[in-house]
DNA sequence: AAGTTCGGCAACCGCCTTGGT
DNA sequence: CACCAAGGCGGTTGCCGAACT
């Protein structure tokens, strides 16, 4: 299933993670969050490469991170994004909450790549004349997306979202237009797990600015405030930051 | 029962982008 | 502007279990 253990010349350790390993990974970005990939594993304990931490983490070890059993929904959604972007997966994992990049380019290509094409031969191989009302209507949706409503989600999304190349910016709206045409939060972007995971029921986002949309970069940049003791608690988002609030720790590093 | 092929998926590799100096 | 380091992304690989012969 994965890759055997094994240590490189320098050596990084490679290969499939053990428990212990996956333990201290996610104590530390629990803890500390990940300031530097590069400098983490040294920080944690690990003999990875901070490419693999990053990769071990995003895929796997993230809160709220689903595995397997995808649903007919998330198929169709993959299905429908393929059309639109291509082999952008990263940008399809933003809608699919819960779901890596990996994971929806490993489904793509071990299920959907090969039911993606079989639909869309039976829609080559038959006419529309021979088609009855209901049969006209599949095709239709096939062809358009399996779903009007969805379709109308997706086009919204595609061309309101901050990742769209006809997006310039970052806007609120994007976020409030995304909940108000999905009428559940199943749409959101996958970026919101960091709101959810890293603040405790009583936490608040505490921004100088417009609030609505917060990319899980700028969620660690931001301070949250406790609403029952009113205390600051800050994620750090550099080393420099970090260390400047810890040099105590570090003084003799 | 033994050998072979296939499917699924975690993880790695190399390139590109971005930000800092 | 050029260079470098770090992060991010998409393509690919390697391994294992299941299915097949």
């Amino acid at each position: 299933m994965v890759k055997t253990p094994s240590f490189d010349n320098n050596g990084v350790k490679k290969g499939a993670w053990s428990e212990d390993e996956d333990d201290k990974l996610r104590a530390y970005i629990q803890r500390y969050g990940h300031w530097n990939w590069r400098l983490l594993p040294k920080f944690a304990g690990l003999s990875r490469s901070g490419k693999s931490c990053r990769l071990r983490w995003v895929n796997y070890l993230r809160p709220n991170i689903k595995h397997g059993n995808f649903t007919k929904e998330e198929e169709d959604m993959i299905i429908e994004l393929h059309k639109k972007l291509g082999n952008k997966w990263s940008e399809m994992s933003a809608y699919l909450p819960g779901r890596s990049d990996n994971e929806i380019k490993n489904r793509w290509h071990t299920h959907l790549k090969k039911r993606a094409k079989d639909e869309q031969t039976v829609l080559d191989n038959q006419p529309i004349g021979t088609l009855k009302p209901d049969q006209t209507n599949t095709k239709h949706d096939l062809i358009h997306n399996s779903d009007t409503a969805l379709q109308m989600d997706f086009d919204f999304l595609l061309a309101e979202s901050p990742l769209s190349s006809s997006s310039t910016s970052l806007s609120s709206s994007w976020f409030n237009g995304l909940l108000d045409s999905a009428g559940s939060s199943d749409y959101a972007p996958i970026d919101y797990f960091w709101n959810d995971n890293f603040l405790s029921e009583n936490d608040t986002i505490v921004s100088s600015s417009d609030n609505s949309f917060i990319p899980s970069d700028l969620v660690y940049q931001a301070s949250f405030q406790n609403t029952n003791t009113g205390d600051d608690n800050f994620f750090w988002s550099s080393v420099d930051s970090y260390l400047e609030h810890n040099h105590d720790q570090f003084i003799n590093f």
